[in-house]
DNA sequence: GATATAACTAATAATTATTACTATTATTAA
DNA sequence: TTAATAATAGTAATAATTATTAGTTATATC
């Protein structure tokens, strides 16, 4: 059994992403510790995300545009994306069981869970475009 | 303006789609279009992919493993996917515009559309464990 | 408190998925 | 049939991620 050891390039990259909303992806995060770290390297950073991914303390997205990005809220909500400028945005919107019990009736197999992401143009993508 | 002209390896890519419902990755395709023309080159399949999506014949699905999927049913439908396998269900489900609407009370932008897949284990693989 | 050891790190190599470039070939319009 | 041009094969480049490795630290045990 592997024994989870401290340590400060974890915890930095776990506290860089609770205080921030912007659903980075592991270069962005990289680019932030940095700043503390300037030594960390990539493959730290993505080791470590994907530990955080794996012991359920942050969440992966993958929102479809190649990139991962990551999240430190791990309660199950969806997701809007900017077509234009690729941010996203939490939607603080209500996840209904039911709509696997929906979808269960159309497959063989056995369905756990879904994930849903909205598409579209954010709030200051539209203001551009009208100035 | 470009125009657009015949090309047999564009059309061998389209029918090979249609015929097949797994939603194939381009690696897939190109494995399976070599059949019929052994010197087409990856790259070659990777461009009409996108174009056919472009022309809006086919659609890209981005499931989450990574690699881009592919389906000629540009009718927009739901999908599962085995966490197992890897292997993509059509689920022959209604989507409900109304989702979009319930969810753009929570987000400033313009929401236009969203993707749904749905995840667990699929049929087979069910078996697989049982026996 | 010293020390063995196992998890950690940085650095880098390897992989995978995809896109870009270029010389050649195929399609189409005149 | 020819000339223009888009498409191709082959190759190179890039981006995102994972794996490897050699050296460094934290921690349990002595």
């Amino acid at each position: 059994m592997k024994q989870l050891k401290y340590s400060r390039q974890r915890e930095s990259i776990k506290a860089c992403l609770m205080a921030r909303h912007d659903h980075p992806t592991a270069d962005t995060v990289y680019a932030a510790i940095r700043e503390e770290f300037p030594s960390i390297s990539l493959g730290t950073v993505y080791r470590n995300l994907n530990l955080l991914v794996e012991l359920g303390e942050i969440q992966k997205l993958r929102c479809g545009d190649g990139a991962d990005h990551f999240d430190a809220d791990i309660r199950p909500h969806y997701h809007f994306m900017c077509r234009e400028c690729g941010c996203i945005e939490d939607l603080p919107m209500e996840i209904s069981p039911e709509i696997n019990e929906q979808a269960q009736k159309y497959v063989h197999g056995k369905i756990d869970s879904h994930t849903t992401y909205f598409y579209g143009v954010c709030h200051s993508c539209l203001e551009k475009k009208t100035s």
